[in-house]
DNA sequence: CGCTTCCATGGAAGCGCTTCCAATTGGCAG
DNA sequence: CTGCCAATTGGAAGCGCTTCCATGGAAGCG
């Protein structure tokens, strides 16, 4: 049965080389002449050799190892959409590039968290990290993560964050803009706002930009209701009612995700109101349920699973130094208004 | 910055002992009196010692890594709620044993995908590999795995490997006669049924069920039609109405999960059927989704994020041999019908 | 009381790779 | 023709851990 494997010392004696230069081809080092490469590259086919990545790890001190990590709580059911996507983006980004993912889940909130994301970098020995929000929000831990040598890419950073680290995203605050408009343009005036969690910034720019449509038609903070979800399919249904009996007597409701849209709506439909015609409800990712529930939702969309290939290029090629510049990158990729049926004039 | 983390000699060193007898301690060896051993451990303490991986690993022979496999197309959206949840549930139930799973995305019917799968274990050094559908079902590539010396655990297997190989699910045969029994119960007599995509057994032995219940009331292939999706939301909404014009005439429509059933619920809202008053659809695994939609699904929950920790801890006490027994073992853990909007009598 | 057996510990070897540095070659300017 | 440099190759030394085997002493036995 288990036959022992073949190591790089019998690609090496098949090959006629020494060690060393088996292991030069393998890592694409200079100064090896094409002949010797293919011959080398032969020998590899032929055995059907495979790097031992723990013995490479051992000896050059890198694992070629990635942490996702994701925050959201892993007794509540729904783990989001957008954190399933991220991680099968990144996982289809390191397809190409022969590193591995590690994903974690490390509940923030949690005194100890920080801790936790730490140690993915001294038990695991993870050569870098991609933070989600809101870790990817946390100046202190990214600091603390750089200063162990471990790299770190942020996936839609929304704070200060944005501007010293690597990270990948959307511009959310466009987004809440074009959304607002598209709202404003349909005669919409009095809104109630479900935002996100304290603390995810991305998810405040949307309201952010929000604003900024509403100020530049001369509207205000008397013109909107805001209140925080968590963005669960729950907290909408739970947040919806209170906004809808607010004395503003809102004539659309802006949620921060598709999820709690999802939710408002099912309350909606609860207290027998007839979606676009009494309300409009709009969310936020495009995510599957956004096209899943009756009427599918007008969301902005985003390219969620792109965001996690990309944080992984852009983590891979800070790690190997090929292809980047000094200074933090931020990637930022196309957002788009998508109009569904849960809007409609006023 | 980056100082050096300390090793194993250093321990050795700050508590007076061999390297060896450190090597002990941290693997729970025998022979270490109780006095060395907190020596140990203290030292472990003081200098915040972690074991490196990679080094274990290479000495050692083995990893601690798992692989956790799944089967759908990256490129198709919506990858399930089945999928991310045993996922979940592994992840959790690597946190307390001090294992790491590696998440693959295996999309299968292509032809290498067994070469993929094996490759796992060559490339990574998995020492154990959790098999979601239908790679659950292939004894073909389990028997390869397990030639390799690398062990298996398969998830809802539903054709011969669920007695040849370790295994966890539930019982879906009897998860679709429960089913079964309700909808007769409520007076249903015809019936069209989605089932799952080929090859995916567990699915398949839910229709098995459901047709034993049938079959309990002089009811047989007369009175239902089947046609096969692929449990997305998508197909759903494709092939309900073909079974709904079907000369048949089926008051309830049964889905092999709750994807397909939202999708045939959309597509009969679409048509302006009044659900459930003038047709039943039911669902099956209690997704997150089946309590979004409206109206709200009746299904069969199934407990997938413990299913994926019971596979995990399955996988770890074979690759440890500690409190299990030499034959094939198959967890078997608890369903229940959720009666929710989506059923009525006829 | 001499013998085997068991327990606790340590020494040495080596897992499969990379990194550092030395050695050899060929080319080319002086 | 000599010297020097760059290109190419290899030898040796580990990375941090576990496994194998040897050692010494305490305990058990006829």
């Amino acid at each position: 049965m288990t036959t022992r494997r073949p190591t790089i010392d019998d690609v090496a004696r098949l090959s006629g080389v020494a060690r060393v230069t088996v292991s030069r081809v393998l890592n694409g080092g200079p100064n090896v002449r094409d002949e010797v490469r293919s011959r080398v590259m032969r020998a590899v086919e032929a055995l059907d050799y495979k790097v031992n990545p723990q013995a490479r790890g051992l000896a050059g001190g890198s694992s070629r190892l990635l942490a996702f990590v994701f925050a959201s709580d892993p007794e509540n059911d729904p783990n989001s959409y957008y954190e399933s996507a991220l991680e099968l983006g990144a996982l289809r980004g390191c397809l190409a590039l022969g590193y591995q993912v590690l994903v974690q889940n490390v509940p923030n909130q949690t005194p100890d968290c920080h801790k936790r994301v730490l140690e993915l970098i001294t038990t695991q020995r993870c050569d870098g990290l991609i933070l989600s929000p809101p870790y990817s929000d946390d100046v202190a831990l990214i600091e603390a993560v750089l200063a162990q040598g471990c790299k770190v890419v942020t996936v839609s950073p929304g704070g200060p964050a944005k501007n010293r680290f690597d990270g990948v995203g959307v511009d959310d605050e466009a987004g809440g803009y074009d959304l607002a408009r598209e709202l404003l343009r349909l005669g919409h005036r009095r809104f109630g706002f479900i935002a996100g969690l304290e603390g995810h910034l991305s998810a405040d720019l949307r309201l952010k930009g929000f604003q900024r449509a509403l100020a530049e038609q001369g509207l205000g903070e008397g013109d909107y209701a805001m209140v925080r979800g968590d963005f669960t399919f729950r907290s909408g249904t739970h947040l919806a009612p209170g906004l809808l009996d607010h004395p503003l007597g809102p004539t659309a409701l802006v949620c921060a995700n598709d999820d709690m849209a999802a939710g408002a709506l099912s309350a909606a439909h609860a207290r027998g109101l007839s979606i676009p015609k009494d309300l409009s409800i709009t969310g936020f990712d495009d995510a599957p349920v956004a096209a899943i529930v009756w009427p599918p939702l007008t969301t902005v969309h985003q390219p969620v699973k792109v965001l996690g290939q990309r944080a992984v290029e852009l983590l891979v090629a800070r790690l190997t130094g090929v292809d980047i510049a000094p200074e933090p990158v931020f990637h930022q990729l196309e957002h788009a208004v998508v109009s569904r049926q849960t809007t409609a004039a006023t």
